[in-house]
DNA sequence: GATGAATGAGTATTCATTCAT
DNA sequence: AATGAATGAATACTCATTCAT
């Protein structure tokens, strides 16, 4: 039995119910079906768990990301739906996990939340290139890159606040974001 | 003197700098120049602080958005680029109200954070009602002002974080923006 | 009413009964007739209340030492006298102090408890030399201010451990021992 | 392999250095080179180690004082004289038992201190025979025992804390004590 | 016997909130 | 209205001890 990633998910959980500051380390136990003491085998602190529910969720998108750009057999264009499908899939599945990651985004330049600042960073510029891959403009793919990220997010917080008011099925809202990034 | 207004700044200045959970009253109180006990003559608890203040922002947001779309002597093109322009004049001259507003969301369902709410609501429809006057297609504007308030959170937090790697002047960022969605 | 002299007595009670460790804040707050939070507002920690109780006692006795040797109108081997019975008299009314005092000596060299190191290095060194002019020999007075500092350790340690066993009045201690220390 | 040795041992170079409170289990077992679980088949708690310490190293010191007693093929004077040279000696070979000695010493009667207890009450007595062959004046011994033993703790206790206060050679230190104690 | 992961009672410290002055 | 001392509930983290392997 993994200890650390039975607790990465009782921390999942607490923390996307409750906000990481109200998810005292005895609920999150609790959750984990450990005890108190158990957290502190395998996690420094309370904050390095976070740090670490970031770095796990954080490299899979990345990582997502990365092979769509990797895999150049399809155009761009159908590679972006293919990521927001997938985004939103993942959305819709595992709404903690994104509630989570949406909330409790850290400044902080903790290196417990390094993974975190890292993320903001290499999704932006990885969207980007993809964007200029699709339309080869010539223009800087930074601000495109991060209007997306934002888009992104904008979109996802949305469903998990109201999810009555984007009652767009999933394709739809793919080829929306689509057709205004790529269109 | 409005005790109430000294005090929202106080909290705003300590609450950007350390965040809202590390700002103690009594480190708001001396830097509103009150004493603790003073606070709670014009707050119920400290979030009610939060809340007043998003509500002051979200408000003036909300209100210049407002003045944008009931003056349809511009063309919505340029009422786009004047919102545009105003926001990113704004989060450069106040950045920790910036840093404060994007920080300090909360997704809960408490009265004090319902201007949060409200705000993450209202600007979206809004954006995208001037989306929607530039781009008469008939399609239902939500997605794309979802979309584009993403989009400006999305540069806003890159600006705040990472100043450096969004050099390009405020013009240029307005430019594109305006291009993605009203091409 | 001065809460600082109302908490250390508190602590005083608490730590000489059951040691410093045992000695819980909450437990202390509860013989000072204060609430835990309200040590805090006079004390930066637990160990700070140590170190002030050391402060306190310490002064005092280097004080009454002082006092002894300045005035000469004595013969010192009076003064040694005088000094023994006061401190005799001291433990037998305030035992739970002087059983604080020997037990919770820390050879630690934290700021708190310097009060500690110097009141050991400064006793012996009077001591010394009340001894140096009773026997006026050149001898270099520091072992015998160290022995003479012991010795009354000792007596005192014994005398709190098993009072039965030194059952001997005050008087005929004192006069033991100034017979040894200056025949 | 004498585990209980092994773990003693452990136990005397941690507790020295870090104190009985600072010295977890785990770092003992580590320096005693064995595991956790393992103490506990050797010992019933922690303080029982301290226990076993103190009874080790005082049985040692009685032992030698005993043997002295018995042997009276010497004059007292030379006997204190050996007495106080071997343990000089003892303090600067093995300056951590020394210091744990006189640190960890406490007043409380659980079993586990019952040594500690014997020992400060048996030497004292031991010394005070010894000096009433010397000083064959009829006076009762027990003061003047304690007065030494006292003694010999105050001048360790400085050696520790302060060895450069103490410059003296050991064979000085000792002329002095027996000085004092057997003129 | 040896191990070391799991346990959870125990504790110092913080800080929002109150209320007597 | 303004103050700030007093409050005590709340919580992260430690560590002696146990016990299944």
């Amino acid at each position: 039995m993994d200890r650390r990633e039975q607790i990465r998910q009782g921390a999942v959980k607490v923390i996307s119910e409750r906000g990481f500051h109200e998810a005292t380390t005895s609920i999150i136990a609790g959750a984990a079906g450990v005890s108190v003491g158990t957290i502190y085998n395998y996690f420094r602190s309370k904050e390095e768990i976070l740090g670490y529910i970031f770095e796990v969720e954080c490299q899979r998108r990345v990582n997502h990301l990365h092979s769509l750009l990797e895999d150049e057999s399809d155009p761009p264009r159908e590679r972006l739906r293919r990521f927001l499908t997938a985004h939103l899939d993942r959305v819709r599945s595992e709404p903690e996990i994104a509630r989570l990651l949406l909330q409790e985004f850290r400044f902080s330049d903790r290196t417990e939340f390094l993974p975190m600042r890292r993320f903001a960073s290499e999704m932006p510029r990885l969207l980007g290139r993809l964007l200029s891959q699709g339309a080869a403009d010539g223009k800087d793919p930074t601000v495109r890159g991060l209007a997306l990220f934002g888009a992104i997010q904008g979109l996802t917080t949305q469903m998990l606040l109201a999810p009555d008011t984007v009652e767009t099925e999933s394709g739809a809202l793919v080829d929306e974001l689509t057709d205004i990034f790529l269109p």
